[in-house]
DNA sequence: TTCAATACGGAACATCGTTCCGTTTTGCAA
DNA sequence: TTGCAAAACGGAACGATGTTCCGTATTGAA
């Protein structure tokens, strides 16, 4: 829990140099300024705020991320890896059944507070390319081991796709976060948590 | 087809004075102008193309407009109620099923090329707050039409609501339009319409 | 301790929404 | 037709924001 981020270093023939210790400082600095940012003023908010709030000067803030849209993508690639790793978490605590409960809460509560990423995600950005992709490879296959644990148990029913499901969740709550068609969004959600319970096979 | 816009005079004492010709001139080119921008470079373009492609200066554009976004509701106002309109004359011009499916067609190409719709009417400026009432006023009516008539010729199952299925439309397409997820998008409403058909009471 | 590489801070620049105001157009009436 | 006040116009100017640039400070290895 301690550590923030770390430059990765996939693979190359030599190790690139060591990390500046000043540069991991302001990297850190800024996520989570970021994150925090990002969740009471939205998306949109100035850059020079995150910069002030990071205690770090905006030249500083394009050193790390050329574009503030890279800026949008780091939050919010972190903030999907916490997610999935929560599903590790949640599945050796709780029963199969209630892990998934928890988990899909956990989703829906991390999906309703971006305001502006579904904005985001369809301008077209190349920074935000690779969020779809990486949601695919870890927010999906958390996912599938609550529903496959759930299923075995004979929780839910065996034929929901993981991706779709998640999908779903994504799109009623994108489309609607806080105004009167949330709690719209949110009975859809119970529906389909419901639907899951559907046609299960209690063993 | 030929008169563009005109400035309602609903109810008053006494009919406030005429708009005077280059108001009504100006007027017409910037939503003709702004449409089309529109459609090319989104709902972000900047005002000052807009006035460009329109011929008039930036003022004109706020003297009509007071914000940038009351201009966005008022395009999307007028495209609405020429949605609307479309659907008694296909009403006519085609039988009940058909003019059912050409007209959703319509709609659909009416949303699909509306980038950043989705992120305009969430971004909880007030200016859009009349256009979901709009839309329920003009469309919803419009597809109840259509889907009575379509289901009084035994074409469609009874128990579709024109609402429902015009959000569904409508999420479907604004939280993709035209990624890779656009295809699934077609498909769904594909989905939908054949679902119509399901269930109907031929006659 | 030295010093070259690296990172930092913030002024400066470009763009965009919006405001302001001097100038032009319009339509009514003399 | 001409005069004139109201209405509308155009575009320079202002403030905010994303982004770039470069002189200065920090870091870590020799």
């Amino acid at each position: 829990m301690g550590d923030i981020a770390q430059v990765g270093n996939s693979g190359g023939a030599k190790p690139d140099r060591r990390v500046r210790a000043d540069a991991q400082r302001s990297l850190d600095a800024l996520l989570q300024a970021a994150k925090s940012v990002f969740a009471t003023s939205g998306v949109d908010a100035p850059v020079r705020e995150i910069a002030e709030k990071a205690g770090v000067g905006v030249g500083t803030v394009y050193r790390h991320f050329p574009q503030r849209s890279d800026l949008i993508a780091a939050v919010f690639r972190r903030e999907i890896d916490v997610c999935a790793e929560a599903a590790a978490a949640l599945a050796e605590g709780y029963p199969p059944g209630e892990a998934l409960d928890r988990w899909i809460e956990r989703y829906v509560g991390f999906i309703a507070t971006k305001r502006g990423l579904a904005a985001a995600l369809h301008s077209g950005d190349t920074a935000y390319a690779g969020l779809p992709a990486h949601r695919d490879e870890r927010l999906v296959p958390a996912l599938r081991g609550l529903l496959e644990a759930a299923r075995d148990a004979g929780e839910v029913r065996p034929d929901i796709d993981a991706r779709d499901l998640l999908n779903a969740i994504g799109s009623l709550y994108m489309t609607v976060h806080d105004e009167p068609g949330a709690e719209g969004a949110r009975r859809m959600v119970a529906l389909l948590v419901d639907g899951l319970r559907h046609g299960a096979a209690p063993k």
